[in-house]
Formats: structure tokens, C-alpha cells, sequence
DNA sequence: ATCCCTGCAAACCTTTTGCATGAAT
DNA sequence: ATTCATGCAAAAGGTTTGCAGGGAT
């Protein structure tokens, strides 16, 4: 009943990539041309992070400008007990350290006594894409 | 040099629509759908909210699951500058205060540079739902 | 030998645009 | 009279899919 997953180039290719660039987003188009030509088809590209969102180990998000989607690698080690905030620009994701975390789990906690879940991605511009 | 507007049956039940239903966003067909036949044409539409949203009267943003954008109007006048909780528990959505709002928005912004966009929702679980 | 994966091309879906006509000022 | 808005249809741009051949197990 499950599904066999086969190693190959294509895929190792792919997961490589966005596994040394876990900290950018990367829509299709700039995953293909990072990967430099005779790398990977686009169909083929577009359904193995389709395959690697339905597992879990990449994150698809959509970038408020333009119509394309952008793809990032999820490290969920580093995922427990802090805060995310998501670039409404350019989609990408960043971790919030625990410190900051818990100063506003508390802030909120002592003002109105919401307990404010870990995973909560916030919403804002990054650096970068504040033109 | 000012761009003339024009005040068309067509912009008026579109402004309208978006305005009755404040609390909710739409994709360009949901709204066509609601508005019903002999309303708007499909191109109007899409540049009736290009517009809106130009001149901060109406939000576009991109979904994550599925291609299309939707469109929600803006209450400056209630949603303006604070962050909003909604309880994963009873899917209610609360209004934090200026005050802890930018102490948030401060927090972040000294430690990432990161601008918390003031329409972010915090996820958690509020008082009466955590059991 | 058995699936699954790949690549190509075509299909698909949402959004944008060109153009002639019509409406608001 | 002027200038912008509308509607239609076509184009554009990104994503998905059908199919035949090749690769991984």
C-alpha cells in the first residue's frame, strides 16, 4: 500500500539544493536556473516539491506579488518552540530564536492571558523586501 | 496630473459588496458568483480591485492552497495598527490594544529588523479554551 | 518484471491587456 | 468634448496533466 520512492538523480538534485539553501524560498523558475541547465525538467520539477509538500519536507507559499509559488525547505529539528515570521514579499520564512519568542509569549500571556501557539507564523516584510 | 474616478454602477456594486462583507476575503469569481449575473464583467472586476487596492481600500492577498488571490476591504478605521489573536480552540478573533501591539512590533523589529504587518493573526488558545 | 519517474507537449486556470464602444464628467 | 471605464476576446504566465519511454527497485 506504500508508496515506493525512488532515489533518483532528479530528485537528489532537487532535495540537495533546497536542503543547502533552507534559509531562502525559491519559486520553480529560480530553483531551475540555480540548478543550471541538463538538471531537471520543470514538470518534473513541479511535481517533486509537490511530492516533498505532501511529506512534509518542503513548505510551498504564495507570494502576495506576482502568481508564482515559492518553495522552502523545512528543517523540523529547528522548528520546536518558537515563533515564525513569513515575508509577505518574497514568501520566505524565518525563525524567531527562543528569547524573543517567550518575551512576547509572556507580553501577550500577562496582558490578556492568550497562550500563544509556537507555530504562529506572523506576517510583515523582511528586510530586503521593505523597498 | 489627478486621475479622474468615475463613478460607475459597476464600481459602486463591487465597493459595495466588498464593504457588506468586511469580514471576509474573496477571489474574483466568488465575487462575480455573489454579485450575480449582469453585474460586472470578469476584466472589470479584476481592474475595479487593481484599483482598490492602489488607493488602500481593498486587500489582495495570495492563498496558499489553490492559484488565485483574494480580495478583502479594508475598515481602517477598526483594524488599522493592532495585531489580532484567533483561538485555534473556538475560532474566535481578538483585537490586542495599541499599547501591546507595538511592544510586539517593537520587540521584533529590534531584533530582526522584520515589520510585523499590523493585520498578522497570532494563533493560540485563549482563556476560556484551554481547558 | 514491476512500478515509479521523467520529459515533452498540450491543457488548464487565473490574471492581464488591446481595442472599439459607451458612460461619466 | 474629453477622458476614463467597460466588455469582449485574445494573450500571457504559472501550474498541472496525458502519454510513451527510461530508470530504480
Amino acid at each position: 500500500m506504500t508508496m515506493r520512492v525512488y532515489h533518483t538523480q532528479q530528485r537528489k538534485i532537487l532535495i540537495d539544493f533546497l536542503q543547502k539553501n533552507r534559509d531562502k524560498a525559491f519559486t520553480i523558475e529560480e530553483i531551475l536556473n540555480s540548478i543550471g541547465d541538463s538538471g531537471i525538467s520543470q514538470s518534473t520539477a513541479y511535481r517533486l516539491v509537490t511530492k516533498l509538500c505532501v511529506d512534509g519536507i518542503v513548505k510551498r507559499s504564495a507570494k502576495n506579488t506576482g502568481r508564482s509559488f515559492v518553495y522552502q525547505y523545512i528543517n523540523t529539528e529547528k522548528c520546536e518552540g518558537h515563533l515564525h515570521m513569513k515575508c509577505t514579499g518574497c514568501g520566505k520564512i524565518y525563525h524567531l530564536d527562543s528569547g524573543i519568542t517567550s518575551t512576547i509569549q509572556n507580553d501577550i500571556k500577562s496582558s490578556t492571558n492568550f497562550e500563544i501557539d509556537s507555530h504562529t507564523v506572523l506576517l510583515g516584510k523582511c528586510n530586503t523586501c521593505k523597498e
